[in-house]
DNA sequence: TAGCCGTGGCT
DNA sequence: TAGCCAAGGCT
């Protein structure tokens, strides 16, 4: 494999060229040449217009947040941990709950495991609900209930790595830190035009976006520049179908969005089945719900409904589609009576207990696709679909 | 370092 | 319908 890349170098040039890479095909055996870049840079972006413009459009466009009303460094902490790898939107729906229920890092580390884990439950990712409850404790253990006031004792924490603390020591303290998520790494790579297939090439690139990040940085104004970074990503230099038409750096941008990636692995799908088991007690309707064991690689220690066989006679209850990673999942709930496989913790459990036990989110999304959860809206989504009324 | 860890909304 | 992927961190 021939492979020729020539690769802007902030240190040794003013000028940038367009980057190429020239290939041999290892299916086909034919030449390959990739360009990157719509439009050629030829000079250095202009850090300080580059400033000002992004400053200007985050002052008129710059998102109404819940976490942006407060100056709380708790506050921001749980908001950046529920924010790693998650849609604004879920967290909007989960913020506020959370610090209700734990207002203050005291009441977090006081707090039980399983506590925690059901108000995180939905919210996924579930490791981070328990790094975050250790955090809280080691904070009140060994600082006196003291959120750490800089990155490098912020970082210190479990699951705070390098953007986390980044993010919290800027917005929290106004340290001068850069904080790259996945926003920023898109915004500088294609301002830039550092896109590659190759996934050597592209972490070469990630490293120079650190760099690139560092020197941009508004060090008057860390917290706002780092936010208004994440807000351009999020709002307007998006994955797929960037809105370069509105982007204050369209004039400097080396790509207008066309930017090449790394390939993701395909997804596959998995036929499964569930138990929805129901019966009335004096305390009210009751479903039956298994705990997964504690050495479970994924979710230990959450409830769940029943497995059950997926090859069954009549029609299921519920249809529901839930991804877990690379897998795709289509899940039939049927009704039975028989009792769940022995060897695992089950329990029947009211609508009310239900609510403040860690449940899957494949659990959630049943409960409410049968009209349980009140506290819940009732699943819109085309994820579910119901075949017929208990 | 690459693989693993969840979920839901959008397209 | 089903793929994409998000304010990442850990091992």
């Amino acid at each position: 494999m021939l492979e020729l890349t020539v690769t802007p170098d902030l240190s040794d040039s003013e000028t940038y060229e367009r980057k190429s890479a020239v290939g041999i095909d290892s299916d086909t055996g034919d030449a390959v040449v990739t360009m990157v870049g719509k439009a050629e840079r030829k000079m250095k972006p202009d850090l300080a217009g580059l400033r000002r413009g992004l400053r200007e459009w985050f002052a008129r466009e710059r998102r109404e947040l819940p976490w942006r009303a407060t100056t709380d460094p708790y506050a921001i902490w749980i908001s950046e941990i529920m924010l790693q790898q998650t849609r604004v939107a879920a967290v909007i729906e989960r913020y506020e709950g959370f610090l209700r229920r734990f207002p203050t890092v005291e009441s977090l580390a006081a707090a039980g495991e399983a506590e925690v884990l059901a108000e995180w439950s939905g919210l996924g990712y579930y490791r981070r609900a328990r790094m975050l409850h250790g955090a809280a404790r080691m904070v009140c253990a060994e600082r006196g209930g003291r959120v750490p006031d800089g990155f490098a004792a912020l970082v210190e924490l479990p699951g705070v790595g390098r953007y986390t603390a980044a993010a919290i020591a800027s917005i929290a303290f106004g340290e001068p830190v850069a904080a790259v998520d996945g926003n920023v790494e898109r915004v500088v790579l294609r301002l830039m035009g550092w896109g590659s297939e190759d996934a050597a090439t592209h972490r070469a690139h990630l490293r120079q976006a650190v760099e690139m990040a560092d020197e941009l940085l508004d060090r008057a104004a860390p917290g706002d520049w780092n936010q208004a970074m994440m807000e351009l990503g999020a709002t307007v230099c998006l994955p797929r179908g960037p809105r370069c038409e509105v982007c204050p750096w369209l004039a400097d941008c080396a790509t207008r969005g066309e930017h090449p990636a790394v390939k993701r692995a395909a997804m596959r799908t998995v036929e499964m089945a569930r138990a929805w088991m129901t019966r009335g007690s004096r305390r009210g309707e009751e479903v039956m719900l298994v705990e997964r064991g504690a050495a479970e690689t994924v979710m230990p220690g959450m409830w769940e409904l029943p497995e059950a066989p997926t090859q069954q006679d009549g029609e299921p209850l519920l249809r529901v589609r839930h991804a877990i990673m690379q897998v795709n999942y289509r899940v039939a709930v049927y009704a039975t009576d028989r009792a769940p496989a022995s060897g695992c913790a089950s329990r029947w459990v009211t609508l009310d207990e239900a609510e403040r036990l860690p449940l899957t989110g494949l659990t959630r999304k049943v409960m409410r696709g049968m009209g349980w959860l009140a506290s819940e809206k009732p699943q819109a989504g085309r994820s579910v679909s119901r075949i017929q009324a208990q």
